[in-house]
DNA sequence: TTAGTATTAAAACGAACGTTTGAATAACTC
DNA sequence: GAGTTATTCAAACGTTCGTTTTAATACTAA
């Protein structure tokens, strides 16, 4: 079990630079002259590794993110034997979907705060190879998840809801970043801001205040009053299920 | 007044064409040279006329922020004058913070779409420069609206508020930035998502229906039962007003 | 017209980038 | 222990980066 640490040590400390470095500078900043040699290996060894600078993003993310999906799905899957058949609660969804990425923040071993900073940086990250990189790997679980609002809200139009998975995952994806230009107006004042006291690790249990405060948020938003549509092109309720689903076979 | 394009057409050709190339690439990504060559200018030009490509960013941003700041500014000062002297609706503050923003998107001659997906997006940039550039450029405004918040929710702790305040920020600047992963999943499922169905200009009043639904979404998270703050370390009510300002004052 | 300033132009600078090469060393297989 | 594979290493590759330099050109003001 743990005694194939032959098994290159090389690839996890260059990971686990890797995955500081990019979350501290961007991917672009951050260099493969910097990341070798902070990880005190060659500089050739990420090439070998993982082919490219690209490859070893791509691993850096798949390392934590095979948790995080599979989790995601587990829970989910929970809640709906649960439930047996019925809609869930929106807040259980919520729960489910953003409190298992808090859960990250807490635990070091699933990545701790840098990878949720990291995370929340590069999902805004304008590069193409990024963006479907993340799409791919998202694309299940975001459907599922999605599937489960549009049962818990069926009231609400469907491209409605689409529309507030948006806002919330911004929110989600900026309070984790932790590059808020609110930090250096207003930083002081609320001294219990996590992601900022310390440098480093200072980790467990603050994600869970910042979970505390983002969960009411987002639900709070997601069944707000819908607006009141005044202008043209009303969209109303969207054909069955069916649709969804179909769109995402075709990739 | 339009008959001084003797002074330097070439800033505002290399001007446009930068917004439009660190929106589309991020400021690392965009080159001198691809911005050079398609002003059709020459390279030296940028260090001559901005100093240096920050400067340019720099100058890029102060173009589009400096309506947007008074503008803001502007809009705060006549609510709470017609108030005189009542604390005002949260959905004013909202309206005037989101909605003026907003407005930029509707209007290419304040930059449209373009710069309003390059606010979203470089707000999230890791970049040390890019940071504090942004926190001088935002201090006094964000200060102002801050205050309306404290005095319009006065019930509400305000290190909560501080904390919406983040998360609002974050569902805007994602909304705005339009990377989101969501649109290669589910993008064609709702149609009627405006910056990524054409690539150029089919701007005006799309910003509309995007204000049209983030807005109450914001107002429902802004407004959304506060936590119950199960363990310990509890904040309570903050000291006077005067900490926020003194804060701000520092730098 | 002339002197002075502002702008543009072509070329090169040094530095840093990601990647590749080919040999040396380590690890494993039979 | 010989043969094979996996890994590490130093060095160099070719490219691109932002910036600077030096000269030519355009404009302004006396």
């Amino acid at each position: 079990m743990s005694d194939n640490k032959l098994n290159s040590d090389t690839r996890e400390r260059i990971l686990d630079v890797a995955e500081r470095q990019f979350m501290a500078h961007g991917y672009e900043g951050a260099s493969m002259r910097m990341i070798t040699s902070e990880a005190e290996v060659n500089l050739a060894a990420v090439n070998y590794h993982f082919g490219s600078k690209e490859g070893l993003l791509r691993d850096v993310f798949r390392r934590r993110l095979a948790w995080l999906n599979s989790e995601r799905l587990l829970v989910l899957d929970a809640l709906e034997k649960q439930a047996s058949g019925a809609p869930l609660k929106p807040s259980q969804i919520l729960e489910a979907f953003f409190g298992t990425l808090l859960r990250i923040g807490e635990d070091e071993s699933l990545g701790g705060m840098t990878f949720l900073r990291l995370l929340g940086r590069t999902l805004t990250d304008p590069a193409e190879f990024i963006r479907t990189f993340f799409a791919k790997e998202y694309a299940e679980v975001l459907e599922r998840y999605k599937l489960a609002l549009f049962r818990a809200l069926p009231d609400v139009p469907r491209a409605e809801i689409v529309w507030r998975l948006h806002f919330m995952l911004g929110s989600m994806s900026y309070a984790i970043a932790g590059t808020d230009i609110l930090h250096v107006i207003t930083g002081f004042e609320i001294g219990e801001i996590p992601y900022i006291s310390g440098q480093d690790d200072n980790n467990s249990s603050e994600a869970k205040k910042l979970s505390e405060r983002l969960l009411p948020f987002l639900l709070g938003g997601l069944r707000a009053p819908l607006p009141q549509f005044a202008d043209s092109t009303t969209q109303q309720q969207s054909p069955p299920a069916k649709t969804a689903r179909n769109k995402l076979q075709e990739k």
